[in-house]
DNA sequence: CTATACGGTACTAATTTAGTACTTTTTAGC
DNA sequence: GCTAAAAAGTACTAAATTAGTACCGTATAG
């Protein structure tokens, strides 16, 4: 349903907060405590993250995560290709070829095509360094952290959401 | 996964099929029979379609649905504002308040909603009337039927924002 | 050499989506 | 009227995805 996926907006809320201290190593703990979101969570999205070259790591105790490249550069396009398992696409037809027989005949895809290729432009407009609103500094002027519970925020419109309080459903 | 339903692609390629035949009733045994796909899952498209005011319909023997509006107005927003159970959104925080407790503290909200937007406006400009190759001009000639089996194709879209000046490019 | 922290893989559970079946209402045609 | 065609409504079952968790391996600072 047009949604993105709960993991790519942790993974955005992630990078966008990382993108508030341009340098900085992050361990996973670190990350979580600070969103509010569950380790295991917040370690997978990261590994992914790393898999696709968009946070480099450093193991060992002292380890951690940052950023690969200045927040302007990594657009939320790419976090989403990312971290989405299809391949870009509103429909399958639009993300692969071969997937539908009526492909040759059917008028639609070439719309789709098009479609797609707004929305992603659309996606690439967005660097990370716009979702950091006082973000000039590099120090922590910025305040992301905090008790956060963003439970659900993400999803495309929908999640679930459940909580409201605090500290219930995170695991 | 930035993705549309199933459903609603079938929805669309239901209503592209209409398109071509602008005024004409076609029941819903017959378009799936033209389209490929299975009579229960045409009627519940359609069914749901009727109760968001894009097609209108006709009951009793001889029965069946017509386009409400000419295929020029009617966008494929609106085709997955009706087929799409949540309310449009990437995220669940871009799509309705109150469902984050994050909300207020929120940085990435506000940015969210811009790409919403972008997307949204993207998807609004697309209107059925687009998605039928040969059809006002004048060939009538469209062969949407055929076997098909446009098992998944629809999928995710992305979406996407704006922000940043333009550079569309129009594949 | 030990504690910390990343890396990979696999599994289980929960949620969503798709598809189907059955019943009711409406209307054209005999 | 009666009958058949066709839409409308509701509910349920099954399948596919997503999310989250666990566990084990590897690297490195002190």
């Amino acid at each position: 349903m047009l949604r993105i996926s709960k993991l790519t907006d942790y993974g955005t809320l992630i990078l966008a907060h990382m993108a508030g201290f341009p340098g900085r190593l992050h361990s996973a703990a670190g990350l979580a405590e600070a969103l509010g979101l569950g380790l295991p969570t917040v370690s997978k999205v990261l590994k992914t993250l790393g898999r696709h070259g968009l946070v480099s790591s450093q193991r060992g105790a002292h380890g951690g995560y940052v950023l690969s490249r200045p927040p302007s550069q990594i657009s939320v396009a790419e976090v989403i290709d990312a971290l989405e398992d299809q391949p870009f696409g509103l429909t399958e037809c639009s993300a692969s070829t071969g997937v539908c027989s009526m492909e040759n005949d059917c008028r639609i895809r070439d719309h789709w095509l098009r479609i797609n290729s707004a929305v992603r432009l659309a996606l690439q407009a967005v660097a990370l360094a716009d979702l950091v609103p006082q973000q000039g500094g590099a120090s922590g002027e910025h305040r992301l952290h905090g008790p956060p519970h963003l439970a659900n925020r993400m999803t495309t419109a929908c999640l679930p959401a459940s909580r409201t309080d605090d500290q219930e459903n995170r695991p």
